[in-house]
DNA sequence: CGTGAAAAAAACGCAGG
DNA sequence: CCTGCGTTTTTTTCACG
Protein backbone atom coordinates (compact mmCIF):
# COMPACT_ATOMS: atom_id res chain seq x y z
CA UNK A 1 0.00 0.00 0.00
CA UNK A 2 2.82 2.30 -1.02
CA UNK A 3 1.92 6.28 -2.40
CA UNK A 4 2.51 5.44 -5.87
CA UNK A 5 1.19 8.69 -7.78
CA UNK A 6 3.19 10.23 -10.70
CA UNK A 7 3.55 14.12 -11.56
CA UNK A 8 0.69 14.77 -13.11
CA UNK A 9 -1.62 12.93 -10.37
CA UNK A 10 0.01 15.17 -7.96
CA UNK A 11 -0.86 18.19 -10.72
CA UNK A 12 -4.39 16.41 -10.24
CA UNK A 13 -4.07 17.10 -6.65
CA UNK A 14 -3.07 20.05 -5.78
CA UNK A 15 -5.99 21.64 -8.70
CA UNK A 16 -8.59 19.87 -6.96
CA UNK A 17 -7.56 20.74 -3.93
CA UNK A 18 -7.74 24.29 -4.79
CA UNK A 19 -10.63 24.32 -7.22
CA UNK A 20 -12.55 21.59 -7.16
CA UNK A 21 -14.90 22.93 -9.64
CA UNK A 22 -12.47 22.66 -12.80
CA UNK A 23 -13.73 20.62 -15.03
CA UNK A 24 -12.21 17.17 -16.75
CA UNK A 25 -11.86 19.13 -19.92
CA UNK A 26 -10.18 22.06 -17.70
CA UNK A 27 -7.94 19.63 -15.76
CA UNK A 28 -6.81 18.30 -19.44
CA UNK A 29 -5.40 20.58 -20.57
CA UNK A 30 -3.50 21.80 -17.58
CA UNK A 31 -1.65 18.06 -17.11
CA UNK A 32 -1.15 17.62 -21.18
CA UNK A 33 -3.66 14.64 -20.91
CA UNK A 34 -6.62 14.55 -22.73
CA UNK A 35 -10.11 14.86 -21.14
CA UNK A 36 -10.39 10.63 -21.10
CA UNK A 37 -7.53 9.77 -19.39
CA UNK A 38 -7.77 12.90 -16.99
CA UNK A 39 -11.01 11.97 -15.78
CA UNK A 40 -10.15 8.50 -15.10
CA UNK A 41 -7.38 9.11 -13.15
CA UNK A 42 -9.57 11.06 -10.85
CA UNK A 43 -11.68 8.36 -10.38
CA UNK A 44 -8.68 6.29 -9.06
CA UNK A 45 -7.71 9.15 -7.07
CA UNK A 46 -10.99 9.14 -5.72
CA UNK A 47 -11.31 5.59 -5.07
CA UNK A 48 -8.15 4.74 -3.73
CA UNK A 49 -8.82 7.17 -1.17
CA UNK A 50 -6.52 10.31 -1.76
CA UNK A 51 -9.53 12.09 -2.62
CA UNK A 52 -11.26 12.07 0.44
CA UNK A 53 -14.43 13.64 -1.08
CA UNK A 54 -15.45 17.47 -2.22
CA UNK A 55 -16.84 20.14 -0.05
CA UNK A 56 -17.88 23.55 0.18
CA UNK A 57 -15.29 25.53 2.20
CA UNK A 58 -17.41 28.08 4.17
CA UNK A 59 -16.02 31.42 5.41
CA UNK A 60 -15.75 31.91 9.19
CA UNK A 61 -16.11 35.58 9.29
CA UNK A 62 -19.27 35.47 6.68
CA UNK A 63 -20.84 32.73 9.08
CA UNK A 64 -20.23 35.20 12.07
CA UNK A 65 -17.35 33.61 13.94
CA UNK A 66 -15.58 35.96 15.34
CA UNK A 67 -13.58 34.18 17.61
CA UNK A 68 -11.02 31.35 17.28
CA UNK A 69 -9.70 29.34 20.31
CA UNK A 70 -7.05 26.99 21.06
CA UNK A 71 -7.82 25.35 24.17
CA UNK A 72 -5.66 23.04 26.09
CA UNK A 73 -7.32 20.57 28.29
CA UNK A 74 -5.82 18.33 31.14
CA UNK A 75 -8.00 15.30 32.54
CA UNK A 76 -7.53 13.15 35.28
CA UNK A 77 -7.27 10.04 33.25
CA UNK A 78 -8.58 7.52 35.86
CA UNK A 79 -9.31 4.53 33.39
CA UNK A 80 -10.49 4.30 30.06
CA UNK A 81 -13.74 4.26 29.81
CA UNK A 82 -13.91 7.62 31.71
CA UNK A 83 -11.54 9.37 28.81
CA UNK A 84 -13.95 7.74 26.22
CA UNK A 85 -16.80 9.64 27.86
CA UNK A 86 -14.59 12.52 27.88
CA UNK A 87 -13.10 12.42 24.44
CA UNK A 88 -17.41 11.95 23.14
CA UNK A 89 -18.40 14.84 25.08
CA UNK A 90 -16.35 17.18 23.16
CA UNK A 91 -16.80 15.54 19.79
CA UNK A 92 -20.44 16.43 20.58
CA UNK A 93 -19.86 20.50 20.74
CA UNK A 94 -20.14 21.86 17.62
CA UNK A 95 -18.33 24.97 18.23
CA UNK A 96 -15.01 22.82 18.51
CA UNK A 97 -14.13 22.04 15.51
CA UNK A 98 -10.85 20.61 16.15
CA UNK A 99 -10.03 17.70 18.81
CA UNK A 100 -6.60 16.25 18.79
CA UNK A 101 -5.00 14.16 22.01
CA UNK A 102 -1.34 15.36 22.33
CA UNK A 103 1.49 14.63 23.68
CA UNK A 104 2.88 17.37 26.20
CA UNK A 105 1.45 18.97 29.07
CA UNK A 106 -1.71 19.10 28.08
CA UNK A 107 -3.75 16.24 27.07
CA UNK A 108 -6.32 17.76 24.39
CA UNK A 109 -5.82 20.73 22.07
CA UNK A 110 -8.85 21.83 20.67
CA UNK A 111 -9.42 24.54 18.13
CA UNK A 112 -13.11 26.34 19.18
CA UNK A 113 -14.70 28.77 17.43
CA UNK A 114 -17.58 31.18 18.61
CA UNK A 115 -19.00 34.58 17.71
CA UNK A 116 -17.65 36.76 20.05
CA UNK A 117 -16.03 36.51 23.46
CA UNK A 118 -19.14 36.63 25.71
CA UNK A 119 -19.74 33.48 23.61
CA UNK A 120 -16.52 32.13 24.35
CA UNK A 121 -17.26 32.85 27.87
CA UNK A 122 -20.85 30.88 27.80
CA UNK A 123 -19.25 28.29 25.86
CA UNK A 124 -15.91 27.90 28.16
CA UNK A 125 -18.66 28.02 31.53
CA UNK A 126 -21.19 25.86 30.52
CA UNK A 127 -19.28 23.22 28.27
CA UNK A 128 -15.86 23.02 28.56
CA UNK A 129 -15.42 23.31 32.11
CA UNK A 130 -18.33 21.31 32.68
CA UNK A 131 -16.65 18.77 30.96
CA UNK A 132 -16.19 15.30 33.43
CA UNK A 133 -12.95 14.71 34.57
CA UNK A 134 -11.46 17.73 33.46
CA UNK A 135 -8.93 18.75 35.35
CA UNK A 136 -7.08 21.77 33.78
CA UNK A 137 -8.31 24.70 30.92
CA UNK A 138 -6.15 27.15 29.46
CA UNK A 139 -7.20 29.36 26.56
CA UNK A 140 -5.10 30.72 23.80
CA UNK A 141 -6.43 33.15 21.15
CA UNK A 142 -5.88 33.37 17.51
CA UNK A 143 -5.20 37.01 16.83
CA UNK A 144 -3.86 36.67 13.73
CA UNK A 145 -4.57 33.98 11.04
CA UNK A 146 -1.52 33.93 9.32
CA UNK A 147 -2.72 30.60 7.58
CA UNK A 148 -5.82 28.02 7.69
CA UNK A 149 -6.17 24.94 7.52
CA UNK A 150 -6.79 24.46 3.98
CA UNK A 151 -4.78 22.50 2.15
CA UNK A 152 -1.96 19.50 2.35
CA UNK A 153 1.20 19.53 1.03
CA UNK A 154 1.35 17.12 -2.16
CA UNK A 155 4.36 14.96 -1.49
CA UNK B 1 -24.11 43.43 7.17
CA UNK B 2 -26.07 41.43 9.00
CA UNK B 3 -26.31 37.72 8.94
CA UNK B 4 -29.39 37.46 7.27
CA UNK B 5 -30.24 33.89 6.06
CA UNK B 6 -32.97 31.68 6.89
CA UNK B 7 -33.79 27.61 7.95
CA UNK B 8 -33.17 26.89 4.06
CA UNK B 9 -29.59 28.41 3.60
CA UNK B 10 -28.46 26.87 6.53
CA UNK B 11 -29.66 23.29 4.81
CA UNK B 12 -27.90 24.18 1.96
CA UNK B 13 -24.86 25.43 3.77
CA UNK B 14 -24.50 22.58 5.85
CA UNK B 15 -25.40 19.71 2.84
CA UNK B 16 -22.99 21.69 0.39
CA UNK B 17 -19.88 21.44 3.40
CA UNK B 18 -21.25 18.01 3.56
CA UNK B 19 -21.06 17.14 -0.21
CA UNK B 20 -20.10 19.46 -2.77
CA UNK B 21 -21.36 17.42 -5.28
CA UNK B 22 -24.67 17.46 -4.34
CA UNK B 23 -27.28 18.28 -7.83
CA UNK B 24 -29.06 21.72 -7.39
CA UNK B 25 -31.92 19.33 -7.94
CA UNK B 26 -30.91 17.07 -5.37
CA UNK B 27 -30.64 20.29 -3.31
CA UNK B 28 -34.22 21.40 -4.42
CA UNK B 29 -35.40 18.32 -3.39
CA UNK B 30 -33.81 18.13 0.29
CA UNK B 31 -35.24 21.63 0.75
CA UNK B 32 -38.29 20.99 -0.54
CA UNK B 33 -37.70 24.32 -2.86
CA UNK B 34 -37.77 23.69 -6.84
CA UNK B 35 -35.00 23.98 -8.82
CA UNK B 36 -34.84 27.64 -9.77
CA UNK B 37 -35.26 29.34 -6.68
CA UNK B 38 -32.50 26.75 -4.83
CA UNK B 39 -30.07 27.66 -7.41
CA UNK B 40 -30.28 31.45 -6.87
CA UNK B 41 -29.91 30.59 -3.31
CA UNK B 42 -26.62 29.28 -3.62
CA UNK B 43 -25.67 31.42 -6.31
CA UNK B 44 -26.43 34.17 -3.35
CA UNK B 45 -24.50 32.57 -1.04
CA UNK B 46 -21.46 31.86 -3.07
CA UNK B 47 -21.25 35.78 -4.11
CA UNK B 48 -21.98 36.55 -0.18
CA UNK B 49 -18.67 35.15 0.32
CA UNK B 50 -20.10 32.47 2.82
CA UNK B 51 -18.90 30.00 0.39
CA UNK B 52 -15.32 30.73 -0.08
CA UNK B 53 -15.32 28.23 -2.53
CA UNK B 54 -15.28 24.07 -3.73
CA UNK B 55 -12.28 21.84 -2.55
CA UNK B 56 -11.22 18.83 -2.60
CA UNK B 57 -10.14 17.34 0.76
CA UNK B 58 -7.37 14.98 0.19
CA UNK B 59 -6.45 12.46 2.93
CA UNK B 60 -3.44 13.27 5.32
CA UNK B 61 -3.04 9.34 5.97
CA UNK B 62 -3.28 8.17 2.04
CA UNK B 63 -0.43 11.11 1.32
CA UNK B 64 1.49 9.65 4.23
CA UNK B 65 1.51 12.27 6.41
CA UNK B 66 1.78 9.87 9.63
CA UNK B 67 2.73 12.59 11.76
CA UNK B 68 0.66 16.06 13.11
CA UNK B 69 2.33 18.37 15.33
CA UNK B 70 1.18 21.62 17.25
CA UNK B 71 4.39 24.08 17.60
CA UNK B 72 4.29 26.98 19.92
CA UNK B 73 7.03 29.79 18.88
CA UNK B 74 7.87 32.23 21.10
CA UNK B 75 10.24 34.99 19.03
CA UNK B 76 12.01 38.22 20.48
CA UNK B 77 9.60 40.82 18.59
CA UNK B 78 11.73 43.60 18.73
CA UNK B 79 10.20 45.65 15.50
CA UNK B 80 7.38 45.13 13.34
CA UNK B 81 9.38 44.33 10.27
CA UNK B 82 11.13 41.41 11.97
CA UNK B 83 7.75 39.89 12.64
CA UNK B 84 6.43 40.46 9.31
CA UNK B 85 9.58 38.60 8.31
CA UNK B 86 9.05 35.76 10.93
CA UNK B 87 5.36 34.97 9.63
CA UNK B 88 6.51 35.28 6.17
CA UNK B 89 8.99 32.51 6.41
CA UNK B 90 6.83 30.86 8.27
CA UNK B 91 4.11 31.03 5.72
CA UNK B 92 6.17 29.94 2.95
CA UNK B 93 7.45 26.84 4.44
CA UNK B 94 4.55 24.08 3.11
CA UNK B 95 4.29 21.50 6.25
CA UNK B 96 2.60 24.37 8.29
CA UNK B 97 -0.43 23.89 7.67
CA UNK B 98 -2.27 26.33 9.85
CA UNK B 99 -0.51 29.17 11.28
CA UNK B 100 -1.46 31.69 14.13
CA UNK B 101 -0.26 34.55 15.82
CA UNK B 102 -1.86 33.79 19.71
CA UNK B 103 -2.41 35.20 22.83
CA UNK B 104 -0.60 33.21 25.81
CA UNK B 105 2.91 32.00 26.85
CA UNK B 106 3.71 31.42 23.15
CA UNK B 107 3.29 34.27 19.97
CA UNK B 108 2.67 31.98 17.33
CA UNK B 109 0.62 28.44 17.34
CA UNK B 110 1.85 26.27 14.28
CA UNK B 111 0.02 22.84 13.44
CA UNK B 112 2.58 20.98 11.01
CA UNK B 113 2.62 17.75 9.11
CA UNK B 114 5.49 14.87 7.95
CA UNK B 115 5.96 11.68 6.53
CA UNK B 116 6.98 10.75 10.36
CA UNK B 117 9.33 11.84 13.03
CA UNK B 118 12.74 11.43 11.42
CA UNK B 119 11.13 14.20 9.03
CA UNK B 120 9.68 16.05 11.72
CA UNK B 121 12.90 16.46 13.22
CA UNK B 122 14.88 17.61 10.31
CA UNK B 123 12.08 20.43 9.52
CA UNK B 124 12.75 21.62 13.20
CA UNK B 125 15.83 21.47 12.66
CA UNK B 126 16.56 22.62 9.18
CA UNK B 127 13.51 24.74 9.09
CA UNK B 128 11.62 25.97 12.14
CA UNK B 129 14.83 26.04 14.84
CA UNK B 130 16.26 28.60 11.70
CA UNK B 131 13.22 31.45 11.36
CA UNK B 132 14.72 34.65 12.18
CA UNK B 133 14.68 35.73 15.65
CA UNK B 134 13.12 32.54 17.48
CA UNK B 135 13.11 32.01 20.70
CA UNK B 136 11.61 28.90 21.84
CA UNK B 137 10.07 26.27 19.85
CA UNK B 138 7.76 23.69 21.94
CA UNK B 139 6.05 20.51 19.86
CA UNK B 140 2.86 19.01 20.84
CA UNK B 141 2.56 15.64 18.73
CA UNK B 142 -1.35 14.53 17.41
CA UNK B 143 -1.22 10.88 19.08
CA UNK B 144 -5.47 10.55 18.11
CA UNK B 145 -7.32 12.66 15.80
CA UNK B 146 -10.65 12.97 17.28
CA UNK B 147 -11.80 15.40 15.13
CA UNK B 148 -10.22 17.47 12.03
CA UNK B 149 -11.00 20.67 11.17
CA UNK B 150 -13.31 19.65 8.58
CA UNK B 151 -17.00 21.90 8.78
CA UNK B 152 -18.04 24.91 10.90
CA UNK B 153 -21.36 24.71 12.59
CA UNK B 154 -24.03 26.08 10.84
CA UNK B 155 -25.36 29.27 13.25
C1' DC C 1 -3.60 6.39 -24.12
C1' DG C 2 -7.07 8.79 -27.63
C1' DT C 3 -11.67 10.32 -30.33
C1' DG C 4 -16.47 10.64 -30.16
C1' DA C 5 -21.06 10.56 -28.58
C1' DA C 6 -25.20 9.87 -25.52
C1' DA C 7 -27.08 11.23 -21.16
C1' DA C 8 -27.15 14.32 -17.42
C1' DA C 9 -26.78 18.55 -15.19
C1' DA C 10 -25.68 23.40 -14.95
C1' DA C 11 -26.94 27.98 -15.89
C1' DC C 12 -29.77 30.58 -16.83
C1' DG C 13 -34.43 33.42 -18.74
C1' DC C 14 -39.28 34.14 -18.43
C1' DA C 15 -44.29 34.19 -17.36
C1' DG C 16 -47.34 34.19 -13.71
C1' DG C 17 -48.95 33.68 -8.49
C1' DC D 1 -39.96 35.93 -3.02
C1' DC D 2 -41.71 31.63 -5.10
C1' DT D 3 -43.16 27.93 -8.93
C1' DG D 4 -42.99 25.64 -13.30
C1' DC D 5 -41.27 25.38 -17.76
C1' DG D 6 -38.08 25.64 -21.36
C1' DT D 7 -33.56 26.53 -23.54
C1' DT D 8 -28.65 26.54 -24.38
C1' DT D 9 -24.31 25.22 -23.03
C1' DT D 10 -21.18 22.26 -20.29
C1' DT D 11 -19.90 18.30 -18.16
C1' DT D 12 -20.09 13.74 -17.01
C1' DT D 13 -19.73 9.14 -18.27
C1' DC D 14 -18.61 5.49 -21.11
C1' DA D 15 -18.23 2.59 -25.49
C1' DC D 16 -14.71 1.68 -28.67
C1' DG D 17 -10.17 1.87 -31.43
Amino acid sequence: MQNEFDEIDRQLLAALQDNARLTSGELAEMTGLSQSPCWRRIRRLEEAGLIDGYHARLSRRALGYGVVAFVSISIDLQNEARSIEFAEAVRAIPQVVMFHGVTGTADFLLMVVAKDLDAYSDLLQHSLHRLPGVRQVQTSFSVQEFKGFNELPIP
